[in-house]
DNA sequence: AAGTGGTCTAGACCACGTC
DNA sequence: ACGTGGTCTAGACCACTTT
């Protein structure tokens, strides 16, 4: 494990569980690396971890402050699986696998997903439930050539700790939409409702070699949905 | 202005004009270093830069890939005005002040907005328009104590510009949170619409000495709702 | 004036992908 | 084997906040 990775992960321990307590400064950059024995540069990379993902805020000439968590920080966003969702909010949530199929991009789905006309992927419908309510549909599209292997188990357990874990891929970045649509009959009917909408959130996904591997369309129940997001203010655009 | 961000925005440039075109290489870290005289850490700062915003991806051993801009990569994520984005966006767009009016936190509103109670805040209301479509209605509440004064042209313009521009204010981060919403009898008369829900955006906005100095309701007519993100995957949660 | 984080430099070695 | 980016170090100076 890499130094600066070890350090977030230890400062970020500390600050979840309040030995850093909010609105607080963090020790001095200088202190730090007297507790951890590296260099100032290896700190500030685990400072910036935690700035990112929205732990402390930097204030020049006074120290690292902890932000409050307020209600709901979770990382909705961000590329984070159902599955991970699920289990950092200790949700008691079921995945139901409704089909999985191999099929061929025709030209109408290249456009749609991102894959090459022509190009195997998996298919995969799924529905998951929390606490009983069916909440999201999920239609995965994965690449063949990346994932030869799929099954029902895995699908219903995660995907994502499957890629990374059993194959070993570094899954990196995403482009994703949200938008709002009107349901279509097949829609209610294998999310059994009768709403007029949904929230669609349409997703590409790729690895760190930027190879595309995942299209995906959640589409969500508009009284279960909810999105949360921590953002930084990109001066210069 | 510093040289990374000086490098970023030539690298930004040359990358949004083709002169380094998608799918292509950037120079090394090493080439760029010769191009712009500097250490290979500025280097690498600048092209954290072009990361974070989803211009590039860098591959071990290979180097910095150009990507693709699909579609619509804007960054309608990332904390940007409604004027930045219509002016990114060149969309002909109008800003209605309905209401401009300085008011006291009362307990209530203090659980909402954030702010204290007691606290004296502008509430503004407007509505926008693209194409001479009424599409957004939003509600903003900003800290008297950091804005003394607000007027109906600032607010009919860019409330950002005026704050970092004129006040000098470091605009920093914000937490935000997406959900569908019925709309209210009130809500149909502003956006002047029979619509039964609309997309509800709330974000607490702060500066970067952690100061919150404002909290927004964005409710964004469900027909003329995009958000598009671009996100990486945060490993160690 | 003292202490903090912000920027920049120069150099070393490692991990990975390509040839 | 080579070249790429990834990590880590040590030190310098600047900008800002606090005392």
């Amino acid at each position: 494990m890499k130094k600066y990775q070890e350090i977030f992960n230890d400062l970020k321990e500390k600050i979840l569980t309040a030995i850093y307590p909010a609105d607080t400064l963090l020790p001095t950059e200088k202190k730090l690396q007297d507790i951890y024995h590296v260099s100032r540069d290896t700190i500030r990379k685990a400072l910036t971890l935690l700035t990112e993902r929205g732990l402390i805020q930097k204030v020049q000439g006074r120290g690292s402050l902890v932000l409050r968590q307020e209600l709901l920080n979770f990382p909705v966003s961000g590329l984070t699986s159902y599955q991970e969702l699920s289990q950092a909010l200790n949700l008691a949530s079921q995945t139901r696998v409704v089909s999985l199929d191999l099929i061929t991009i025709n030209s109408n789905l290249s456009r749609l997903t991102g894959f090459e006309a022509h190009s195997q992927v998996w298919k995969v419908v799924r529905t998951r439930s929390i606490r009983g309510n069916l909440s999201v549909l999920d239609i995965d599209y994965l690449s063949h050539a990346i994932i030869p292997h799929l099954s029902k188990e895995e699908a219903e357990k995660s995907i994502y700790a499957y890629l990374e874990g059993e194959l070993g891929l570094d899954i990196a970045y995403a482009q994703k939409e949200i938008t709002v649509e009107p349901t279509s009959q097949e829609d209610r009917k294998l999310m059994k409702t009768q709403d007029k909408y949904l929230v669609l959130i349409k997703s590409r996904v790729f690895l760190s070699n930027t190879q595309q591997f995942q299209y995906t369309e959640s589409k969500h129940k508009i009284d279960r949905f909810k999105f949360v997001d921590f953002a930084r203010r990109k001066h210069s655009l």
